[in-house]
DNA sequence: CACCTGATTGCCT
DNA sequence: GGCAATCAGGTGA
């Protein structure tokens, strides 16, 4: 390992682990995409871990379906949902292949092709924090569902940048089952002071 | 800055 | 038919 990025191999073997373990390890993972000619890449900072049958807010809770059906994929699958009737939100897949959980990209530091995502998003504040957001951001829609993150056209890089020394964990956003699990992980890149200004 | 609400589809019961 | 792994904009303290 001399190079500065993880080996495919080694991607693989990372993610097909635990999916709570995997989750604390995409903080400070890169995340890029490369559409049309046009890249654009963040710094994950906040993720959530989302199991199986076990888990009753997972939406493989239930059992397999159309829609839940790349969770079922290889480790490093991407699962993409629509949700809400209006935002796309990215999941890598995690565990071995026929164990459907995911991990939920829920926001991320921009670092490559800012303008990109600004023109997509319409904004220049607030691009990738919050998992529609940061799908908008990245070009992410449900054609990506099922490709894979590791030699895809939606790619995880891992290793190449030291982990943050503090993680926030707590309950996951935006779920009505299961909100004692602390299944959600905040990086805290900036050394946590106020953002605030304008 | 914190809380509240409307918008808008797909999916499951 | 009802709810959902959300976002953006508005209101009030």
């Amino acid at each position: 390992m001399t190079d500065d990025a993880a080996t495919s191999r080694d991607v693989l073997e990372f993610l097909a682990g635990d999916v709570e373990d995997v989750a604390r390890g995409l903080l400070d993972c890169r995340f890029v995409t490369e559409f049309n000619g046009k890249t654009t890449g963040i710094v994950i900072d906040e993720v959530e871990a989302y199991g199986g049958a076990d888990d009753p807010a997972s939406h493989a809770y239930r059992g397999r379906t159309d829609r839940n059906d790349s969770m079922y994929g290889e480790p490093g699958t991407l699962y993409v949902y629509r949700s809400y009737g209006v935002h796309w939100c990215a999941n890598i897949v995690t565990g071995a292949e026929g164990e459907p959980s995911a991990a939920l990209l829920r926001g991320g530091v921009p670092i490559i092709g800012v303008e990109v995502m600004e023109h997509r998003r319409g904004r220049t504040d607030h691009l990738t924090d919050g998992p529609g957001k940061l799908c908008s951001a990245l070009g992410i829609t449900g054609e990506h569902d099922g490709t894979s993150v590791i030699d895809g056209p939606v790619r995880l890089i891992v290793g190449a940048l030291p982990h943050t020394a503090r993680i926030d964990v707590g309950p996951r956003v935006g779920i009505t089952a299961a909100t004692d699990r602390p299944w959600r992980f905040v990086a805290r890149i900036g050394g946590g002071s106020s953002l605030t200004s304008t």
